[in-house]
DNA sequence: GTTTGAAATGAACAATTGTTCATATATGCA
DNA sequence: TGCATATATGAACAATTGTTCATTTCAAAC
């Protein structure tokens, strides 16, 4: 059965549909223990089929990390970076809550798969991964001249705030005991006395 | 060649011998990517010869896992238990990232590896890992009660605070920029705030 | 209705997987 | 020395791995 298609190279269906489906599985039973013969199946396809969208798997999984760092880039980059540092890191808190919360497998890999990447990749994840860092540590060196925040260490409150907002992805259920505008403003609460504003 | 040996029933050598390794390789490159064959070269034995100390791969997973966490909570059971909340909280916090950064690989896989516990082994290392919140936790009910900590939500406190100190794995490397002790002390603070103490 | 070319099949490949077991080796004790 | 037993080997197993490719299917364009 064949789906239809415009013109390209590609189907268009099929290609992402590949790489929801890795997505899922990578996250669930992860990468090393995932076979092209089960995504395949879960496609609906054969094994070989798949190679007409990506060149091996390695590959498939760097695209689904790369395509994940660079749009939580974009859509930090395509929020307001108005206002003074207190107003800016709760937008940040927000935004990377929310964002996260949204995507728990994308978020997944790109945490739990760093290490099945090959050099060359790792490393450009890597940058990815700072470049994002770098946003909210730019946020926090900002305050901390200004004297609104009272960190002793950018880089080392940097890596708490992060890791402390990411961690909302192990336990956070959508229709659990708390809203996300609660949980939201919890975190942001805690992060803001954390860093003394 | 066969090692010096006392009595009973195995090696008392090759065994540890074994997890050691095999924990180093499941840091590295992931459970299911490392092999019996990789595990018994770098012991230096026959692959069949690892049968003689593990019923099979899973067991071995889980027994790494398992030992861990029971270490970690007889570690902070073996800690003083007395003093107000904020002492307590600040002994929490330093004993938290002390025994943690000893134990890179093992507390490296004792979060990656959980999807390739099956279902029976999930639920042990999921229950010993609740017993260890529950002792922060307690923390930050008991504070709370007594006003000392401002958290709207201790479960979620907890959370967020062991995600954070959690954290310091992923960075932290002796040797470098920061001593432990300061490390330790630049957390402890940005707890002690962020619950409101 | 025929041609075209992309999309998918399914068989094949060499390599590797976890695990078993008959056999061999080496050690501690009688 | 020789017996018993723990420890290790190495070959074998069926299953599965990522990937390739000649062949087939099928929708759209002429």
């Amino acid at each position: 059965m064949v789906m239809a298609r415009k013109t390209g190279s590609h189907s268009e269906i099929t290609g992402p549909r590949i790489r929801a489906v890795a997505q899922q599985l990578f996250a669930s039973h992860g990468y090393a223990a995932v076979s092209m013969r089960q995504i395949a199946a879960k496609v609906g396809v054969q094994a070989g089929a798949l190679y007409l969208y990506t060149p091996d798997k390695q590959t498939l999984l760097f695209d689904l990390m790369q395509a994940h760092l660079q749009e939580l880039i974009a859509a930090w980059q395509a929020e307001p970076q108005s206002g003074d540092p207190v107003v800016q890191l709760e937008r940040f808190c927000r935004f990377h809550i929310g964002f996260h919360l949204e995507r728990l497998d994308a978020v997944f890999i790109a945490y739990m798969e760093l290490r099945n990447l090959e050099p060359e990749n790792f490393k450009a994840i890597e940058a990815l991964r700072k470049t994002y860092e770098t946003a909210l540590e730019d946020i926090l060196k900002r305050g901390s001249a200004q004297k609104v925040f009272t960190v002793p260490d950018t880089r080392l409150a940097t890596m708490a705030v992060i890791a402390m907002l990411t961690g909302v992805n192990t336990w956070y259920r959508e229709g659990g005991r708390l809203s996300r505008e609660r949980v939201e403003r919890i975190y942001w609460n805690m992060v803001r006395r954390s860093v003394g504003a």
